[in-house]
DNA sequence: CGACATCGGATTGAATACAATCGCCGGTAC
DNA sequence: GTACCGGCGATTGTATTCAATCCGATGTCG
């Protein structure tokens, strides 16, 4: 029966293995494993994954683009140091992404619920989401506090998701990894109410109104700079006021 | 006389390669030599390049992750469309990191003129940025507008470096090219008098004083979207007032 | 005449092989 | 004893080769 050629659903060459490389060893060095300043060889890499250099250049290069390693030519790559000085900043480019992510997203949601045609992408990105929230919620009460981190990340990237914007979500994506870097160290001390935020958020999108999700999301971030800033006593900065987020508006002098 | 051993200055396994590439084929995608929905394949990109595959996969790759182009497995990869839509997304995100770079910028302008010991790096980066705006006052001079989109996102990257802060620099430059590209599509319309601006920015950089610089820059960054809306005629969104750069702060309903 | 299955060229993805470079260790001269 | 220099192992960077997949042309059947 050549009609029907046998495809196999899972390709033997694993055109996916670069993706699978980088996921795996970001989460190495967000979580620790390896540790600021450890030199990461391709071969090790390698072996260790079971595929060739190739697609192991590749993950570490996506990785140097991410800021997580740094390579010089001939000399390798070595983790990054995690970017303790630059929360504040970190802290402040996220908030109006994502702000700017809620507000889109409130307003897609009203579209949504008084369309008659469902879209089926968002949906499924909604649905999602509610799924995110009871694992977080699960892993909250059980004390399970390490995975909080990933689910962190993917509720927020669901959220922009949800919004429609691809640009946003891109930019998103981008500093995600250093914030759940940032999270990761941050976990038991604010996890648990950081997490109950959530909810929050996601209720002001589906009430479809955008000032309100935006000024939640906003908060939600702005808390988690401040726990954050508490926990780990930024040196260079003064505290951050409620708009300090924006960077533009208060100023410190003259 | 083996004992020099004849070292060629340049390499013949070139390890600027990729970047090479990278550059030269974001350069065409800019500046519309290779139109939106072309189709780019590696062979093609190898041979114009005179390099394998090997580093032309690596730029494209890069590319992908700078939003670029987009590719799909087995599929190669094509020009991306240029980001109109979301123009105000990117120039929301870009003025939040730009002021905030502005900001850390005059702080370390006051603290270097105010040294003993002065900083090597920091006034060779000074230095360029001097080279940059009379650079672009010639072009500007000589109706060579073609010129400024680049001289644009080196001033900008340029005070980036002066700033100090790698994480906020790594930001800049992973939106600087979508940046480049409107700022290419609007140049002759408003790229005399963006240019004009740059000088000030520059001005309260070094006279250190962080509010100054911060609020010049953002006002830089917002009278090009400004221009650039006027131009384009975004769709879908109410017109920004001077805070809207945020996101967070004003409201549009309840 | 139109639609569909099938086949072939073109292109991508990964593995392997080879050349070039860097860091380190030992030897040597002072 | 110290500083410098030459060689060697380890690692990166690229080119080449081969397998897997996708898109368009072609033939055939209804």
């Amino acid at each position: 029966m050549e009609r029907f050629p046998a495809r196999p659903s899972r390709p033997e060459t694993d055109a996916a293995a670069p993706q699978r490389v980088l996921d795996a060893v970001r989460h190495d060095i967000i979580f620790g494993v390896l540790a600021p300043g450890s030199r990461v060889t391709e071969a090790a890499l390698a072996a260790a994954y079971g595929v060739s250099r190739v697609p192991v250049r590749e993950a570490l290069r996506a990785l140097e683009a991410e800021g997580f390693v740094e390579s010089r030519p001939y000399a390798g790559s070595t983790v990054a140091a995690i970017p303790l000085d630059d929360a504040e900043d970190l802290f402040a480019v996220r908030g109006v992404i994502e702000a700017r992510i809620a507000r889109r997203a409130a307003r897609r949601a009203a579209a949504q619920f008084g369309a008659d045609a469902p879209d089926a992408a968002w949906w499924s990105a909604r649905r999602a989401l509610a799924d995110i929230l009871d694992d977080g919620d699960r892993a909250v009460a059980a004390d399970a506090l390490a995975e909080l981190p990933e689910l962190n990340i993917r509720f927020h990237l669901g959220v922009a998701e949800l919004s429609g914007s691809a640009s946003l979500a891109a930019l998103l994506r981008q500093i995600s990894g250093k914030i759940e870097w940032l999270y990761a160290a941050d976990v038991d001390h604010r996890g648990k109410q950081s997490w109950g935020e959530h909810r929050l958020v996601l209720a002001a999108i589906d009430g479809g109104s955008e000032t309100e999700a935006g000024r939640l999301m906003a908060g939600h971030v702005e808390s988690s700079q401040r726990g954050y800033l508490e926990r780990f006593a930024a040196p260079g900065a003064a505290s951050a006021g409620p708009s300090q987020v924006t960077g533009t508006g208060a100023g410190e002098r003259g």
